[in-house]
DNA sequence: TGTACATCAGTGAACGCGCGTTCACTGATGTAC
DNA sequence: TGTACATCAGTGAACGCGCGTTCACTGATGTAC
């Protein structure tokens, strides 16, 4: 078995044996969590989606929570890659600029993506997608900000003490903000403030409101989905 | 109409008339949720468990989903009393100690009832409840974080500047902290765990993890489902 | 290069199921006189 | 106090539906000789 002659994955358009249905019945299942959400579709709609009888998809997953489960993964590690490349940052003058810019592609995932950033960390979402045949896991996202603190506390920048456990407070920190942006619970104007808003916490947990500097201009307010309702305008 | 001539409400069993059947459909609703999740339950198992046939419940709500959005403002309204109680404490020297009891609050319903709390934030929770004659609304959870940030502004240990927008920052420390623990993406060993964490969160928010004060112990750490993976014993 | 054959990855019909919702109905309640 | 009647809150049968999954099958692929 030469390593090139995989088996013709790619174009498998209108053959009998599609090539990677795999993957695409996995990129139908992304596609349709985010039209629908998490558990507005079936099994049933994927594999019409890619142009397969249902039970075809039972040749690749056990069960359409195997399917599921596999997608949760996939999501996740791509989320991974995503933190690692942004921490991929030319050294500055700012010990903290490399953990923030992680951050904000976390909640960057949750505002683009809302219901597939869900999927990722679902209810009991790891478990479900065992043992199904799946890729190497690229890094967790929680280890990527893990690493990015290692680093911190390696260059001085934070101590020990403060260092131990501060990975779950950094953690807590970032995913409430991608958790809320997700949700509808609080929005944002657009990409660029949920920026700031992401800077700001990250910088919150580790110098404090308290003692932040006093920004250039004042912080944006996110709006919040319930203090809002009463200021809606008529209803269509 | 006599103010506590209202119809009898409390032990219905039996009688045709059941006396509080919305009440008690959402009851079968929370418990159900708790059991099996926020989507893992139907409108007819909810009926049955009240013991009413599966068309009654149309006497009370318009479709499934106008009992799902009321239980999930019920509940969403339980926790902001919850919050408000845990903020009424005898005057202290720490002013972040109310906020730090309101933040336990919230932490610790997620931890208690994780399925039920996540219904309560659930993708687009609120307008899904709207209009369904619901009960006055207790104080939304982030109001309540909110009125302990005015508290801390009023006496002086919050700058203005601080103070902008910080109910953002700490709300979504607490939700993160609260989501992650509902998810089961992070354990802790029992509540008080929970409430170490939740402190040393909310404290960060406030003080950094730069500049907080030692603890006599240091701080617990909790387990993250993802890395003790590997470490796994044998699988059942 | 050609043929036989095992294996793989599809098909399509069928299964039993429980779902949300509608409908015409009926029993219980409470008010008017 | 008694009766007529409107209203309210239940019943139970029925609807059409799409679901996940199984099964016996078949077409395509790739290897052995």
């Amino acid at each position: 078995m030469g390593e090139d002659t995989v088996k013709g994955k790619g174009t498998g358009r209108g053959r009998y044996h599609h090539g990677d249905l795999r993957g695409a019945l996995l990129d139908a299942a992304e596609a349709l969590v985010r039209e629908r959400g998490v558990d507005g579709w079936s099994l049933r709609e994927a594999s019409a989606r890619v142009g397969v009888s249902p039970s075809a998809a039972y040749h690749h997953f056990s069960s359409r929570d195997a399917l599921v489960g596999a997608l949760s993964l996939r999501v996740l590690g791509q989320l991974g890659e995503r933190m690692g490349r942004a921490a991929d940052l030319p050294a500055e003058a700012d010990p903290h600029r490399r953990l923030v810019a992680v951050g904000q592609a976390y909640v960057r995932a949750a505002l683009e993506d809302p219901a597939v950033t869900r999927l990722a960390f679902g209810a009991g979402a790891s478990p479900a997608g065992r043992g199904s045949g799946v890729e190497p896991l690229a890094p967790h996202p929680h280890r990527v900000l893990d690493a990015e603190l290692d680093l911190l506390a390696l260059s001085g920048h934070l101590t020990p003490a403060a260092r131990t456990g501060a990975d779950f407070v950094v953690w807590t920190a970032v995913h409430g903000l991608a958790a809320l942006l997700a949700d509808g619970l609080i929005a944002v104007d657009g990409p660029e403030a949920a920026d700031r808003q992401t800077e700001r916490t990250v910088r919150a947990t580790l110098t404090g409101l308290h003692h932040e500097a006093t920004p250039s201009e004042p912080w944006p307010t996110p709006h919040s989905a319930h203090t809002t309702r009463a200021a809606d305008g008529p209803h269509p």
